[in-house]
DNA sequence: TAAAATATTTAGGTTAACCTAAATTACACT
DNA sequence: AGTGTAATTTAGGTTAACCTAAATATTTTA
């Protein structure tokens, strides 16, 4: 159906997709940005992959893109290798999961179906990678986001750790630091009226933690009420 | 010290040193059928990659090039990349020796060095890949070939197979399917003098097989005396 | 609602890595 | 030593994906 969806493509697609479940539109400044292009370059690519034979995108000038079908189809193909790699390597290597994320952005365009096919095996067909996104199903059904933001608890309510929606290393080796993992438990101890930063206690942990909101909007938690 | 080494450039490297490491010339038309590129394209590489500042090659008009010390370093990391990701490929998601090849085409020019280092550390540090290639160290030193060529023995001769010289799918199935995998040990029952058809028995199993020096030569042995 | 600020697009490059066709050089042999 | 063939190089494109600077739309604000 589509000739070859190059490594660039499979970029935009991607953050197109991103930006998009994220419920912020698709503009040409915003994927400039996250794909650190100058934003005349995206122009010229969404004209590009709008008029292509089977369109990847619907494209109105002044007012950002949406992914057609196929274009989305391609973009799941993409995070589902992208997570499952992730979970690969920290299931068979040892990486730690600030790590993963710079080697899957490269082996993600490179991998065949039968490397997929064969991970996603080995792996048991796992549901989430390890920040707890879940991954697209082998026929490209995007699961529902687990959680729901730290920053949406009040004091005293507990919770557990589910996913964490980030990727860059730093911010994840801070987390892994203060024991902000998938997985553990916390109680939110109380929440300070005008910045909203949050003193939170892990289990397990002597002491308590202060979060400001860009940490506790990108922690997703389950509560037990 | 270089730049960006591009997956292309990478491409050309290898397969000059291995068509310099195999004894033949990296003449332009060589290098040409085995990128599977015009003539053309390639004296233009030759002329890029020898007038970069440290340059990757030596180049000649009309007398191919030779690999300068960068370039046969460069030319090393791609090479222990491909063998190490074969290996493990074998390895850890079962695949046979006949698939990994085109698969450690496309990963090895992505993989960082700390994969590297994490597959190789995985595996043991394994010295040979799956096809008994040996795999450069991580100093970039290439260990010497093993074997000498089943074609060079004589009738009633011993050997046991230590390296397949291949990398096309078909063949290395074939090999398989007749038993001629690594490890496998063998008799030289007669070698028909006019077209080097060689009669040789498997030990383990039953019948002879006749094989032609397309296929002898490609198969390297070692043998007790 | 008009001007200012911001976002987006157009126009016109650049670079990397290919290609084909034509010209040239090297080599092999009578 | 001259000539024909084969190998190689030069010349002049093409495509993908970027860039900067200038022009134009849209949105915000006074």
């Amino acid at each position: 159906m589509y000739k070859k969806i190059t490594t660039s493509v499979q970029d935009y697609l991607k953050v197109i997709y991103e930006l998009t479940a994220a419920g912020q539109s698709a503009s040409t400044s915003a994927l400039a940005v996250r794909l650190k292009l100058a934003p005349a370059s995206v122009t010229g690519m969404m004209q590009k992959l709008a008029s292509t034979k089977p369109a990847l995108v619907e494209y109105h000038k002044h007012r950002g893109v949406k992914l057609t079908a196929g274009g989305r189809r391609a973009a799941l193909e993409v995070i589902r290798h992208h997570r499952l790699i992730e979970a690969w390597l920290v299931e068979t290597l040892g990486y730690s999961w600030d790590e993963v994320h710079s080697e899957a952005e490269k082996l993600e365009h490179v991998i065949s179906e039968e490397f997929e096919a064969r991970i996603a095996s080995a792996l048991g067909y796992p549901l989430r990678d390890p920040h707890g996104e879940p991954i697209p199903s082998a026929d490209l059904v995007m699961p529902p986001d687990q959680g729901i933001a730290l920053a949406k608890l009040k004091p005293v309510q507990e919770a557990c750790v589910l996913r964490v929606h980030a990727q860059d290393a730093g911010f994840l080796k801070h987390l892994d630091q203060l024991g902000l993992v998938i997985g553990a438990r916390l109680e939110v101890l109380e929440v300070s009226p005008y910045d909203q930063v949050m003193q939170i206690q892990l289990r397990g942990r002597a002491g308590t933690i202060a979060l400001g909101p860009a940490i506790t909007n990108r922690v997703f938690v389950s509560t037990s009420d």
